[in-house]
DNA sequence: CAGTGGTCTAGACCACTCG
DNA sequence: GAGTGGTCTAGACCACTGG
């Protein structure tokens, strides 16, 4: 091509492309302004849709973009810093905690989680669904497994599943000493039914949290938290809301 | 097309073709192994190259499958749990921590990490270079940032960089005393220098640890560390090297 | 050097949203 | 139905690794 190209490092088009955008964003774009179409922008850019596409794809990554089929991509608001933090040493289900439980089923865990119990009575576990919502958003969803073992005392009353059948492993759960608790944070993709749960599409990047309860020296329960990774900051320690992120945001239009 | 498709649900190619590959890694194949090359794989599954690329950096990122250039594609080991816990309420180059300093600079932070201070002394600040290691691969690469503020008695003896300057830094830095910190755990995509020190390509998925050190009730330093996302599981707590990742992992052959 | 994964293109069609 | 992003194809060339 007849381009005046002197670099020597041939930095990737959509790596290049990236920056640019990004620099466009903190300039000239303010949070929730609808970005041009793919096809629109990638002819201005002068690259192919798919390279386009490519560069967007990082910035979504980032948190900096959101983009919605049918509608259109938008400028993402800096990601909110959700508390996973260490000043809630509690049972989950603890009253005021942000998460709402929405149903329980009976059954295995998937042998993942199984390894993370003493193996025993595994085929009985209490599998309960929850939601965490911040600023009027799903930011995570939760599978919570506890061993019937571990909740010997919950009744029969209630049917197995449902909502309220939640809420009763949670109130058995926290009848128990609490010992302490052990997480881990990893990066992995969003399965079909967590992905519904987060309005986004399966595969979408997420922060998965592993959380293990001891209780008389036995792991009593785990949880695995699935949180948007586009939209979030998980934030452990004392202050839960301070501004990170990237800079030059301007507030909504 | 003529094919006999009755899913009510079409599941996108890539999708499946993930949860196929998935299943083949855990019976089929051994940590180390390689696989096909993508061309041969492509073919055989009969799809597009494109396409199947697409499982394939699904289970990259999942850190199923670390991928190099000229090489190939590797079944990848389970992700190593590197501790940012609690144990450690110290300060950063607090003797037989799991870092290593290796440069030094003085200028101006990122805006983003600016905004994190007090807004004074902000064009006298240190930045610190430090790369962290876990059985003999680079996990992590991080900035510390250091007002010169927070370290006035540095002496002007050394260069204003290079290894030894930095642990000079470090050293007046544990002189203060240390009232807390603050942890944020975000996805990012890794800068050019920060993607040369893991040995990864730009834009490769990286956690962002952001730490606020607190002293004299000011924030005196700052450390942004990037750990690999596709490699490394984050813990935080008592124990740190437990099991958790995918199941079926063969050991190396 | 041959072989690998990484980038890029120019198209096509599909799934979804909204007026 | 018009317009958006999501998926998919069949090619091409480039950058890197290793023998």
């Amino acid at each position: 091509m007849g381009t005046t190209q002197l670099e020597t490092v041939p930095e990737p088009k959509y790596w290049h492309l990236k920056t640019v955008l990004s620099e466009a964003l903190d300039s000239d774009f303010a949070v929730g302004e609808i970005l041009p179409n793919e096809r629109e922008l990638a002819a201005r850019f002068g690259v192919a849709r798919a390279t386009l596409r490519q560069a967007l794809e990082q910035l979504e990554l980032e948190g900096r973009l959101q983009r919605r089929r049918g509608v259109g991509t938008t400028v993402a608001p800096p990601r909110v810093g959700v508390s996973v933090g260490t000043e809630q040493h509690d049972w989950p289900g603890t009253a005021g905690d942000a998460w709402q439980a929405v149903d329980c089923a009976v059954g295995a865990p998937p042998l993942a989680v199984a390894r993370l119990f003493d193996a025993e009575a595994l085929d009985e576990v209490h599998t309960v669904r929850r939601i965490r919502t911040t600023h009027g958003q799903s930011v995570a969803a939760e599978l919570l497994y506890v061993p019937a073992s571990s909740v010997p005392d919950l009744t029969a009353i209630d049917a197995p599943s449902g909502p309220a059948r939640a809420r009763s492993v949670l109130r058995e759960l926290q009848r128990l000493d609490l010992e302490g608790q052990d997480r881990a944070v990893e990066l992995g993709s969003a399965r079909a039914d967590d992905a519904k749960e987060l309005d986004r599409l399966p595969g979408a990047p997420v922060l998965v949290v592993t959380t293990r309860y001891f209780s008389l020296g036995r792991t009593v329960a785990v949880s695995v938290a699935t949180y948007r990774a586009d939209t979030c900051r998980l934030t452990f320690g004392d202050s839960g809301d301070v501004q990170i992120s990237h800079d030059g945001h301007r507030q909504a239009s």
